[in-house]
DNA sequence: TATTGTTATACTCTATAACTATA
DNA sequence: TATAGTTATAGAGTATAACAATA
């Protein structure tokens, strides 16, 4: 008899919530919250976007996006910039920001690390390299719908 | 200089996401919630758990979980026994339940299939191996927490 | 006294719809 | 008219605390 399939979520899930408790903590402990962080990483990573579309690279509302921005922009982490198109912002990180970033993003990392530990190296670098792989064709796929 | 290391979750919770959705229209289908089929998995998997070790497995709250045993006790499709212990109900589930249980099973696994399509072969075994790792470790070193 | 299940309550997060200003 | 951003509101999801029954 073969073994029963298990289900994948059943096995992302837990991973999942542990990178979120991760981040939550790392974020927190630098006076920011966990979205407020991956807004500024989007920002940093990929420059020249307004709000709607770096709330789409995240999965987040574009409502939601806005109480955090402000706050950002607030503690000069970050600048909304009127573009060309004078209804959009574009989201420009501020030197403080990016500074602070790599701050929680280092520890984020270390988190990250410790977590995947108990994971054999050959499957931690798959594990990695999968998911990276996956959540690209995920993006594809999703702007070929939007087309 | 180096490709900049990409976070995890950034990579994992659309993912994560995805499959969500997945599990809960093939739950919905069937009339029950998503989280009503993963209590089915679990009680089908591993007989003789108690409310509150199902809960736990689950990563559910022992309250959340108790509306839905109400359903899915009231639609036959489990039973809660009271153990050696009376205070505690050992969860069963009943053949209607399995059955039920498999069909939605059946349409998660199809949508997973496709969700994992854009993958390279490789790249989709060893993410599937990876996780199940994983979520083992971090059970154990939970288990190994609250001792 | 501690634990299992239960109930009630409050809080956070998320989704929806209406409004403004630009185009 | 359509879109970017904003605001307000309602709903789902989640966490916390108190209670009853049993150990």
């Amino acid at each position: 008899m073969s073994t029963r399939r298990r289900d994948l979520l059943a096995a992302l899930a837990p991973v999942t919530k542990a990178l979120r408790k991760v981040e939550t903590e790392a974020a927190t402990q630098e006076g920011i919250t966990m979205w407020q962080y991956a807004i500024l990483a989007v920002v940093a990573q990929t420059p020249g976007l307004n709000q709607g579309e770096v709330a789409h690279t995240l999965g987040y509302s574009p409502n939601r996006i806005i109480s955090d921005l402000d706050v950002l922009e607030q503690r000069d982490l970050l600048k909304r910039i009127p573009g060309a198109d004078r209804r959009s912002n574009i989201l420009t990180i501020t030197a403080a920001g990016t500074r602070l970033m790599r701050r929680v993003q280092a520890d984020i990392h270390r988190g990250e690390d410790q977590l995947l530990a108990p994971l054999p190296v050959r499957h931690r670098r798959s594990l990695v390299e999968a998911a990276h792989a996956l959540a690209d064709a995920l993006r594809e796929s999703d702007s070929r719908a939007s087309s």
